[in-house]
DNA sequence: ATTAGCACTCTGAATAACAGAGTGCTAACA
DNA sequence: TGTTAGCACTCTGTTATTCAGAGTGCTAAT
């Protein structure tokens, strides 16, 4: 037997031993996977091929004479090498198209809605990384008063992604001095990065007309109380129910606490999840690598989704370390490209 | 002794058992109510009341030998005769007023911020149910093209809550137009339940010029849409977390999740609360009482806030029955205090 | 009316016994 | 040499048993 076959087969082994963790959350003994591989092999030689399997590190015991459990490396290589792709059957795929009435939706409410069924068809968690108009460019700015101090300010990005809010000024304003501010940080700003647009303005200030340098000042001051207002990014969560009654957080409530906390805070995830938007590919992060205290125990796939070539955010779903990830990447994917055709009719009508 | 000194004692002990209980979280005996009261009864007496005591239904015993329980009527008696009232303490109350810093937030960023301190300082969950423009009426409405088929639309109410929606409009509108309708709307409908708009509208449909019907026509396509993608009524939900980790629900898996689900799907709570704001007090709504499948452990304490008469919305907190229901009213207390001082200068601003 | 004393009850923790599942090793086999 | 049957061994989770502790209700004394 050649080095191919004899890995080919521990290959095989190890597939068996995660399909079958993956159905039953436990751990699996040899007998279980002979069965599963139609006795072509006896559980004897099962065994043996696991030692080594432990040997390398691809699976672990609880405790001697329990069955073997994957590890991280485990399920990384089932990932990486044994999971071809699959689509998703019509019937998902209807599920998934029916969440949407795109006309009559805010985005807000459509990446909600199409969440909540991401959530129920896996039956894990959700998380969506909501696209923010400060990694857009400006293409709108609109200044209305509101009342007699306030200021409802729009920012309209390229994509015609629109944020609005409601900020205090120290001087009453009327409507038309309003428009005349808002054209003037239109007309300046168009077309620059939302997130660098202080630098900019600030930058403009010196060259412009001693007779705009009050209408600059005033602008850059409510441009500032209008970024600092809008948050860097928002996570939205769905169905964090489904993750906590996976039989790994059921028994354990310190492990179910950690994970609550954890979703609460979000920050590290956000910050994480961000980070994995840079390459626009799905990503599959599996226990420790992750790397945030209290998600040992889960995984997520997240994927972006975006116009064109730009990623504008990312949907995906955390489960436990043990979820179904063919299935789950395919129902993945499927909501992502659902969000970029979303948005990208959505460009074209704006 | 008369019947009035006895039923002081029956009360006296009835506190003094909820206060155990409060503190502990475990069946209180006869003995530590003694020694609670400094031994001016002795064990056997306090049994003696602890019998009618059970026999009045106001506590209970898990099981024959066991120390009492308040029940939902004990609690009830407790908290309706038992309990004074009491102030913030400085410090508390400094707590909350450090979390506002009203110039630079959005309304909700400011409900979430407060929802956190009560939250934190409860170490209980805090439920907000958020005012909604749809209980206001209009002041003035908004119009703003931001994109070929895009809309803007502001709807501010008469206590300057705003908000804004994009909806899709079939055709292309222009600047002058969007402006023309959002001036008819205005002028059409000032003052007017915000909740009965389209009705309005459409009865005014008939009166208008035959120059207008157009206008009106597509004014009131507009107003639906918007008023169709405003939800009803909004929950913020703060520090689930806290209510998890009580010890009623670290050993019970099932009734965490059972509670993890009503906090998600928030209907039926969100109605109950809605309708307790009916009455401008605080309340108190103890275990049964609240009538949800999932919340029988649990009470709450909620209290309104608004503009002058008006209520606006509520704040609350969610905790396990047995939580320290003097504090925590007087947080909530404090919390509604501080959102109706921040709406109301708000309002004055506006 | 109150209380000391006591027999009784129930829980929760600790312990032991045990069936079940799975392993690693050895020796036989193809 | 790779595979397999067989077996002794190990570890878990469950069930049964015991036992101390806490609390009660009742009775009789104060």
């Amino acid at each position: 037997m050649n080095v191919t076959d004899s890995e080919r087969r521990r290959n095989n082994i190890l597939e068996a031993i995660v399909e079958a963790y993956l159905e039953t959350a436990s751990p699996v003994g040899s007998e279980l996977v002979s069965r599963k591989m139609r006795k072509q092999l006896s559980s004897a030689t099962i065994r043996n091929v696991m030692g080594e399997l432990e040997e390398a590190g691809l699976v672990e015991q609880p405790h001697t004479s329990a069955g073997r459990v994957p590890t991280d490396r485990g399920y990384r290589l089932y990932v990486d090498q044994l999971l071809e792709a699959v689509e998703l059957s019509a019937e998902e795929l209807q599920q998934m198209l029916a969440s949407v009435h795109p006309n009559e939706l805010e985005l807000k409410q459509l990446f909600q809605r199409v969440g909540e069924v991401l959530a129920e068809q896996s039956h894990q968690a959700t998380v969506i990384l909501e696209p923010t108009v400060k990694h857009s460019r400006v293409k709108q700015i609109e200044l209305l008063p509101v009342g007699v101090r306030k200021l409802l300010c729009v920012l309209v990005g390229q994509e015609t992604l629109v944020v609005s809010h409601v900020i205090e000024v120290e001087q009453p304003i009327s409507r038309e001095e309003a428009l005349s501010l808002a054209h003037f940080l239109t007309s300046e700003l168009t077309g620059l990065p939302i997130q660098e647009l202080l630098t900019s303005l600030e930058g403009r200030l010196s060259e412009v007309d001693a007779s705009l340098a009050d209408l600059a000042r005033r602008s850059l001051a409510i441009l500032q109380t209008v970024l600092a207002t809008e948050p860097e990014e928002r996570l939205l969560l769905e169905g964090t129910l489904y993750l906590v009654e996976q039989p790994e957080f059921r028994k354990n409530p310190n492990k179910t606490h950690q994970l609550l906390r954890q979703l609460e805070l979000r920050q590290a995830l956000m910050a994480k999840m961000r980070e994995e938007l840079g390459s626009p590919r799905t990503c599959v992060r599996i226990g420790r690598e992750i790397n945030i205290e209290g998600l040992e125990a889960c995984s997520y796939i997240l994927a972006p989704f975006g116009v064109r070539q730009a990623v504008l955010g990312g949907i995906g779903v955390l489960g436990p370390k043990r979820m179904d990830y063919r299935r789950t990447r395919a129902l993945v994917e499927g909501a992502a490209d659902l969000l970029s055709d979303v948005l990208t009719q959505w460009e074209l009508n704006g």
